[in-house]
RNA sequence: GGCGCCGUCGCCAAGUGGCUAAGGCCGAGGUCUGCAAAACCUCUAUCGGCGGUUCGAAUCCGCCCGGCGCCUCCA
């Protein structure tokens, strides 16, 4: 079986050929950076970043586009109010995203355009789109017109007519119907602008990526994606802008990924109902978060609560426990090794069950049922091969291809012991634990055992648990961690 | 008002015409353990309601109830 995909123009699953056989051309709309970027920023990064890496796994070549929108309204807006330059608000944004990207471990896009850097490309589509009588200058500002472009409306399943009735012209827009959208606005004193020959002004949201999608993958490209707010207007206006210019639908494959919600309703900036990623992953691993995302279908809405948070953290907790148990158990033994280069991990039957997982429509729930499944076995199988010290080979090679699989869908990228140690480490600044008493209680309890008064060190492990405290006795001594 | 989505075990969540309705969390019992923990084993749902189509439906159709999204900037 091979890939299939849910496309938003055609609402089905399709089987996934690209047009130009063993490579894809993949454009995701990036954010505006005025401000931190929320969880709901990272469900779409992380949504679209396993997207590219499982595009990489099945071998095809992927040229992965996804920019920045560092000219707009609210830039400008945020600019006015610290008192700052509007490429001080960019640059300061553009950083805070890569830091946030970084520690989602987002696999950097082939290019990472501007539109700033891209006015020309717009400029050209703009004046084409003119040429042709599809758009048109009013007042400093050109205008897509909508009745000339008779498809409008077919990603998002509307009709012209119905919106016209709806629709209303803000005050001061020049528009000639209500519909039609701005490709380029004059602009006002004091405001960013470039030459036009419409005179200055700067470029409409829309158009930005259009011209940066045509630049880097051409008139027509395989798969486009966002969250699904951009269904409308913004791919909308895409469509209408890049196939007014060339003729050509410019995607094949349009996906769009849920929302992200707080007690049922829309995280966004709007409703103030947000979490900025840093604020999160101050208190949970940035794994947690992925693995959290990852645990529902991409398209459909996640509800965000930190219990769901505490459910992820505790799967993700378990393979890293297993791998640290693996590891000790196969010393030096570096699992990325016991996978044979020639024999390729495709061939592996557990990789098979979550390719045909991903296949349909990149289901990482099922994916992960597999996973859970896998490390379930794998445990089993340490367990008994401990006792009956038996041959490791076959666990060496499925304890690969399970961290194989993990890292396929980004998470598991960290050594076990770091991680667990991290997350032991954030834990006690978010609970404000008293790292000596506990360790006191620990000790006492060690001194008890040997004298095995075990009255006694029942006390201390019964004080510890009243903290919220689970010990481990293991070979090397006890261990202890956050229930 | 227009278009669309969702309602599956206590919680989260796959499954969208037919094997025993995945998986995780929580809970119960067990193996192991000084006792625990971890790990492992076992157990726990007939799919919002009503009606219909079908040999057969959680899965298709209709109606109803409940929740949400887009239609303005938004991942």
């Amino acid at each position: 079986m091979s890939l299939r995909l849910y496309n938003t123009l055609t609402g089905q699953k399709e089987d996934f050929t690209p047009l130009n056989p063993g490579k894809v051309g993949m454009y995701v709309c990036g954010v505006t950076v005025y401000d931190y970027c929320h969880v709901g920023h990272a469900r779409a990064a992380i949504v679209f970043d396993t997207v590219y890496r499982y595009l990489q796994h099945l071998g095809y070549d992927v040229n992965y586009v996804r920019n920045f929108t560092d000219i707009d309204d609210k830039i400008i807006k945020r600019a006015n109010e610290e008192n700052i330059g509007w490429q001080d608000v960019t640059k300061k944004y553009i950083e805070a995203f890569y830091e946030d990207m970084g520690q989602l471990n987002i696999a950097a896009p082939n290019v990472e355009p501007k539109a700033t850097d891209h006015i020309e490309g717009m400029l050209a589509m703009v004046s084409s789109l003119i040429d042709q009588g599809k758009a048109y200058e009013s007042g400093g500002d050109v205008y897509f017109s909508i009745k000339n472009f008779p498809e409008y409306g077919k990603l998002s399943g509307r009709n012209i007519d119905d919106m016209m009735a709806g629709a209303r012209v803000e005050p001061g827009e020049r528009k000639r119907d209500p519909l039609d959208f701005a490709l380029w606005k004059k602009s006002k004193p004091g405001e960013p602008s470039w030459d036009s020959p419409w005179g200055p002004g700067r470029p409409g949201w829309h158009i930005e990526c259009s011209a940066m999608g045509r630049h880097f993958l051409g008139e027509r490209f395989d798969i486009h994606g966002g969250g699904k707010d951009l269904v409308f207007p913004h791919h909308e206006n895409e469509i209408a802008q890049s196939q007014g210019c060339s003729g050509t639908p410019p995607v094949k494959y349009w996906l769009h990924n849920g929302f992200v919600n707080i007690n049922e309703e829309k995280m966004s900036k709007s409703l103030g109902n947000f979490f900025t990623i840093r604020d999160i992953l101050k208190r949970y691993h940035p794994e947690v978060l992925r693995l959290f995302l990852l645990s529902h279908h991409y398209r459909g809405p996640i509800d965000f609560a930190d219990q769901y948070l505490n459910d992820a953290e505790k799967t993700l907790d378990r393979f890293y426990e297993f791998f640290a148990a693996a590891q000790d158990k196969r010393g030096d033994l570096k699992f990325d090794e016991c996978l044979d280069p020639n024999e390729g991990i495709r061939s592996q039957p557990f990789i098979q069950k979550i390719e045909e997982a991903m296949n349909d429509d990149f289901n990482t729930a099922v994916a992960l049922a597999h996973l859970n499944e896998e490390l379930r076995h794998l445990n089993k199988a340490m367990t008994a091969l401990q006792k009956k010290n038996g041959d490791w080979a076959g666990f060496d090679t499925a304890a690969a291809t399970l961290k194989y699989a993990c890292q396929l869908l980004g998470f598991l990228y960290h050594e076990p012991k770091n991680y667990l140690a991290r997350v032991l480490e954030t834990k006690k600044e978010t609970l404000g634990l008293d790292v000596e008493q506990i360790e006191a209680l620990i000790a006492q309890r060690k001194a008890a055992r040997e004298a095995r008064d075990w009255a006694r060190a029942d006390e201390c492990r019964d004080a510890l648990t009243d903290m919220g405290i689970v010990l481990e006795d293991t070979a090397e001594g006890t261990v202890w961690k956050v229930k």
